[in-house]
DNA sequence: CGCTCAGGTTAACCGCTGTTCACATCCGGG
DNA sequence: CCCGGATGTGAACAGCGGTTAACCTGAGCG
């Protein structure tokens, strides 16, 4: 094995080398068919390579998949840390925050949306564990924020709530194309803010 | 092939048939690891038969499930038919009784719902084409109701949100058993409701 | 010039899994 | 009592797809 290609701490995501070519057509891919549906020659292909070649750049298929839910994992946290933190302190605010983000990101890569939430399944128990632990703390910055938005409400109600408004949100891959952007994030936008600042009754 | 076994119409749903045992087990084992990932092995053990013993009761792996997908989806459209109906003409209690039916069935089949939007993809494209028909249908019994109550929306705001509150509803399978059932189906539906009458912007 | 190393290629391997086959077994009816 | 159909079993088959191996090329460089 020649010094673990899989790292990746070596190149800068400036120009897109190989290896990011092969993560963004691996993830058209995986979007389109479902992540075991898609081989290694399929990957390849679309970056006008054969399928062996791929082990230059990753240990294994896996080890691709892997990688490519991290880093959307990781995106999100990192975006909604900041996207709060230049909130203030009002609820209200950070709560539009959030919402306005993740539209923005839904529409932006309905791809990833897609390939995040069906083929989590498919990584070994070790590397999804990875992914769901920063899942939860991205889980958890918008059920910190609705707490302080319900204050009555049970923790476990928050969370319901937030995963009711990614559902909401993340739909953008199945109303794909049909309406303009800036009437669908309008869309979104209403229908979130209202379901999140809705009574519990 | 000794007659065709896949076409099921001998056989009522009376008393849980090997056949019907074999469908929800199915349709659990699919739900938890995805439909390609189980073999047929294991759905063969989970009713206490060997994996051959399927091809009694089945053509194929992809007949059984097509057959699946295109139960749940005629039930959700005759469900929704039937109880649109019983709601006399008045559009908001049209919405109303979608949005219950939709968060009782979210609520009672979260392994149904799993699979129905994550292994369509596995289908053959006939196959596959069926079942989106019958989708296709319910949306637009959903649509239509939305027109009335947004008569100024276009179509296809009107089809995107239905795709939005689907997803805020069918979020089940997430947020699973944190919440007591009873809060849970109050917190989805005043959050659906909330999300259907909001103003466009 | 010749060495090295990154990145590709083709061919082969091999394990897994859907499917089939030949053979039991059980049971209801003539 | 024996026959036939429904149901199940274990063994074998076959194809697909991830992975590896052996070999090639071209660029940088002392």
């Amino acid at each position: 094995m020649p010094s673990t290609p899989d790292t990746a701490l070596h190149d800068n995501a400036a120009r897109p080398s190989r290896r990011e070519q092969i993560l963004r057509a691996a993830a058209q891919l995986f979007a389109e068919r479902g992540a075991r549906a898609v081989g290694v020659d399929d990957v390849g292909a679309a970056v006008g390579v054969t399928g062996p070649a791929i082990y230059r750049h990753f240990a294994s298929k896996d080890a691709m998949l892997a990688e490519m839910l991290l880093r959307i994992s990781e995106r999100l946290l990192a975006g909604s840390a900041e996207v709060v933190a230049a909130a203030g302190d009002d609820a209200a605010a950070q709560l539009r925050a959030l919402i306005a983000f993740q539209v923005e990101f839904a529409l932006d890569n309905p791809a990833l949306i897609t390939v995040q939430d069906r083929d989590l399944g498919v990584l070994s128990e070790p590397d999804a564990r990875r992914v769901r632990q920063v899942q939860r703390r991205y889980v958890e910055e918008w059920v910190a924020v609705l707490a302080r938005l319900h204050p009555e409400a049970p923790t476990a109600a928050c969370r319901a709530r937030a995963h009711a408004l990614f559902g909401l949100i993340n739909s953008t891959p199945h109303s794909a194309g049909r309406l303009a952007r800036p009437a669908m994030a309008r869309l979104l936008t209403g229908m979130a803010e209202a379901a999140a600042t809705a009574p519990i009754c």
